[in-house]
Order: structure tokens, then sequence, then C-alpha cells
DNA sequence: ATGTCGGAATTGTTCCGA
């Protein structure tokens, strides 16, 4: 089973380059973040036509604007959650997939630490791992998305870049490392580039061509999962009119 | 260089969030 993650920021905006990229990597389940998009908005029809089934979850009125995850399976889906807890914000579903309960999260960004937001983070991923109280870390078990958290320095391209900033502070990575302590692995990709596997890359100041990026899209996987590859698809960050992050693929046997 | 995007309203430019 080929699985993915990709924060596609609005998947209006990214639509062909999605369908494209639906064809040539064939993944059977993917998970997506930042669709910036309705349920009733999201382009079902059109995955559809490739063979996969979707699970939107997405804000509504103005609030469609902002977040919005979805799943997409051609391996089957059942839902199982279309929120967290009892945070309204469309940030997290979660779906049975050919006998892999895969979860997509879209974790707060944080703004910065003196900002509610930083802490409103910090509560979302206690909830993340309070859902995980009655799970079984053997069962086959996927949360992968944006966690807006670079688990070490060395997920960061320059970490006196970041002093002072979220995504790199020492509760954001313990609630990370709470995840991977529960019983789930930081699943390790190759690097589309440099010896460092980026996700994401700021649109700015050239941070993509310089590989001046993080990893904070993340993939926690369960002992149930045996991961044969896994790799950031660095091509899809390339070229015209791409998202700011890269999706990562991974191989697996459940 | 607070350097670029995307979405939407205050539209044909400005704002917010990332």
């Amino acid at each position: 089973m080929r699985i993915a993650t990709w924060n596609v920021n609005s998947v209006g905006a990214r639509l062909p380059r999605l369908l494209d990229w639906l064809e040539t990597r064939e993944p059977d389940v993917v998970a997506l973040q930042e669709t910036k998009c309705g349920a009733d908005a999201f382009p079902t029809d059109e995955v559809g036509a490739l063979g996969y089934t979707a699970l939107p979850v997405g804000g509504t009125g103005t609030g469609a604007r902002w977040n919005g995850v979805a799943v997409l399976s051609r391996v089957g889906l059942e839902p199982v959650a279309t929120r967290l807890a009892d945070f309204e914000e469309p940030r997290y579903v979660s779906a049975v997939c050919s006998g892999l309960t895969l979860t997509s999260v879209y974790v707060p960004n944080g703004r910065t630490i003196d900002d509610p937001h930083y802490a409103y983070k910090l509560d979302w991923l206690a909830a993340l791992r309070a859902t995980l109280d009655d799970a079984d870390p053997d069962r086959p078990m996927i949360i992968t998305g944006d966690f807006n958290v670079a688990p070490t320095d060395a997920d960061v391209f320059a970490p006196e870049a970041f002093v002072g900033s979220t995504h790199v502070t020492e509760p954001e990575r313990a609630a990370v490392r709470a995840l991977v302590d529960w019983g789930l692995t930081d699943v390790p990709a190759r690097p589309g580039k440099g010896d460092r596997p980026f996700t994401y890359w700021d649109y700015r100041a050239g941070m993509f061509h310089k590989d001046q990026g993080m990893r904070i899209d993340l993939v926690l996987a369960s002992r149930g999962v045996r991961v044969t590859d896994a790799w950031v698809d660095r091509e899809a960050r390339k070229g015209k009119g791409p998202s700011d992050h890269a999706p990562v693929v991974v191989d697996l046997e459940l």
C-alpha cells in the first residue's frame, strides 16, 4: 500500500497539479491539508474520476477559506471522525482504509509564542494525544499531516534563525514526542535534495532553491505498519504554481 | 528585504494568515 500526505495550500488553486500528481504517483490513500474549501466545494467528482473516494472536512461561510483537511482513498474508506474532540476548526479527519486507520491533521500554526494561538496549538496537540488513550499501537494506524512542529534542530535549515519562534519550542516538541512515546514512529523519509528531508519551504526569497526548508510534515506510524520506503516528493514543489509544501510518500505493508 | 502566495472583501487594490 502507498500512502502520502500533502499540504496543498488550497485544493482549488492546486487541483490540476493534484490530479496530475495522483496519476503519476498512484497513492492508495492520501491525507490532504489546507484544502481551504468547504466540504461541499471539494472536488469530489474530479478525484472520483481517478478512482478515489473523498472524505473532505471544511469550514462554512467565510470560514471555509482557512484550514480544511481530507482523506482520499482508492482502497475503501470508512469514516471514523471529522473533528478532534470539541475543536470546531476543520483540522482533523480520520478514516479506515483497507485495514489502516489513517488520520490527516493540520495542527494549528501557533503564530508567535505570546499569541493565544500558541496555547491553542499546545491544547490541540494534547487533545490529539488523548485520542490515543483508547487505541492499540499494535494495530495499523498512521497519523500524518502538517504538524507545524520541527521535531529537532536538524529539522530546520538554520536553528539560529528560529530562536524565539514557534515550531521549534520545547513544549511543541514535547507534544510530538508524547505521540511517539505512546508507540508511534516518526517515519524517516529520504530527502528530495541534500541530506535532510525538508517538506516545507517559504515561498519568499528563493528559499526553496537554497533548500532553506523545514521538516514539519510528519508521518507517525504504529507498530502495526511496516514501512518499506518513504521519501519527500520534491518534484511536486517545483515549477509554476506549487504548494509551499512537498508531499511525503510512504510505501508500507500491514 | 516582511522578499510570496491564496482567498475574499473593502475588488481591479488591500487585508489577513501562513
